[in-house]
RNA sequence: GGGUAGAUGGCCGAGUGGUUAAAGGCGACAGACUGUAAAUCUGUUCUCUCGCGAGUACGUAGGUUCGAAUCCUACUCUGCCCA
């Protein structure tokens, strides 16, 4: 058992895209990656088998501040962790509950100690700390976990943006001191990911990419991006934390996004994506395809009987017709969900396997430009 | 045949003299959603007009009144009860 290892194989002369590969102790990923959202220990609305069916994911996300609070630290401990639990046997990386610091603002505290949360589901008050927050990865059994950050909005002013950053690289010590401190919990090695925040102001971002890289961790992550600031703000402090962040490290763009913005941010260096938008917008009838950008509850598809999407290699989205979703969408059938969610996530892995591909054959930038224009369309 | 309750916008359903173009729900039609408090949320939904505004509307036909979805009369239809 090992830690997570990573390996360059082509970067892009036209770009600063990569194309990689990443170890871990559950398998491998090839880079550039998309990494589905499964917050509670499950992707929704969809089952595991079709994750890797049809879907083909190579690694999901967890979340830290969710699965604390259901099902538990004693389940999933009992469990052996959280692969055991759901039954996944490839990587998971957790989020460390810094994104619900910022999204729960509502029902927290913030304190140098830590966040003071209190329960979204029963009103509970919980206090996490770096030191908890490592704890709780550590149980949840992540191949990748992350460190417990701030996450400011995007539209935070400078003297914000600099308090808050000097939090979370305090906290970010605290988390490495923690991690270190503390062993893999069932047999496979565990990664701590540091997080760069900033804002949107660049010596900040620069600030926190050399202190970050100091830590020489395995891999390293971008946050606090695509959080309410402009979109050519987020592809500018993308690029500056790119250049100021490990070449021979994953890089880890948290969050993000549209399938436009992530070939853009392969294109600046990025290797690691999440998002919740194909499954959530997939669950609001949004539906990212090879042409465009679908609404499938309007009336225009009503009698359109031809397949979601034909572009890409996935069963589900060649299988179904779009008048089918939009009459289980319309009927709030629960197999319009699953559809859905399937298809958004098979285009999402579409674009970043081709995306390697075009790095490998040398002319990613001309299709991305190309893809970009088509995939944004309104159809 | 007798009695009784009722008839409201695409549907269900409030409203019983003016603040009612008419609550609310459903449906329909759009929009939003970026480390998931989201199978959620927002807007529109009689006609004409970009809008101001105007015109038609609460079963049908009359009537009372300054003013009626609301009161009166007749009719039509529907539910229920009794024969």
């Amino acid at each position: 058992m090992a830690a997570l290892t990573f390996q360059l194989q082509h970067t892009d002369t036209q770009s600063k895209a990569r194309a990689g590969t990443i170890t871990t102790d559950h398998g491998e990923i090839q880079t550039p990656i998309f990494m589905p959202v499964g917050t509670v220990g499950s992707v929704k609305a969809v089952t595991q088998q079709q994750l890797h069916k049809d879907v083909q994911a190579q690694i999901i996300l967890g979340n830290t501040y969710h699965l604390y609070l259901r099902p538990g630290l004693e389940v999933l401990e009992a469990a052996g962790g959280l692969h055991q639990l759901m039954n996944w046997n490839k990587p998971i990386l957790t989020d460390s509950g810094g994104f619900q610091v910022f999204s729960l603002s509502g029902v927290r505290k913030l304190t140098e100690e830590g966040a003071l949360f209190q329960s979204h589901i029963d009103g509970s008050r919980h206090l996490f700390t770096p030191e908890k927050v490592m704890d709780i990865q550590r149980i949840i059994g992540g191949d990748i976990i992350m460190a417990f950050d701030e996450c400011p909005p995007g539209a935070s002013e400078y003297k914000y943006a600099e308090s808050s950053l000097g939090l979370t690289l305090r906290w970010l010590d605290r988390c490495f001191e923690r991690f270190n401190s503390t062993k893999d919990k069932y047999g496979y090695t565990q990664n701590l990911f540091p997080i760069v925040q900033g804002g949107v102001h660049h010596d900040l971002r620069k600030r926190s990419c050399e202190y970050i890289s100091e830590k020489n961790a395995t891999g390293n992550a971008i946050g606090g991006l695509s959080v309410g600031e402009p979109t050519e703000k987020m592809y500018e402090i993308c690029e500056l934390c790119c250049d100021h962040l490990p070449v021979n490290k994953p890089r880890y763009l948290m969050g993000v996004g549209t399938p436009w913005n992530i070939v853009e941010n392969i294109a600046l260096g990025v290797d690691m994506f999440d998002c919740v938008m194909p499954t959530r917008n997939g669950r609001n009838a949004m539906l990212f395809t090879s042409n465009g950008v679908i609404n499938i509850d309007n009336k225009k598809w009503e009698k359109d009987f031809s397949p979601i999407d034909d572009g890409i290699d996935c069963e589900v989205s060649n299988f179904y017709n779009k008048a089918y979703l939009r009459h289980l969408m319309k009927s709030k059938e629960i197999l319009g969900l699953q559809i859905a969610s399937i298809h958004n996530l098979a285009f999402y892995m579409d674009i970043v396997k081709k995306a390697r591909q075009h790095i490998i054959e040398g002319d990613f930038n001309s299709w991305k430009n190309e893809m970009v224009v088509k995939w944004q369309q309104r159809l």
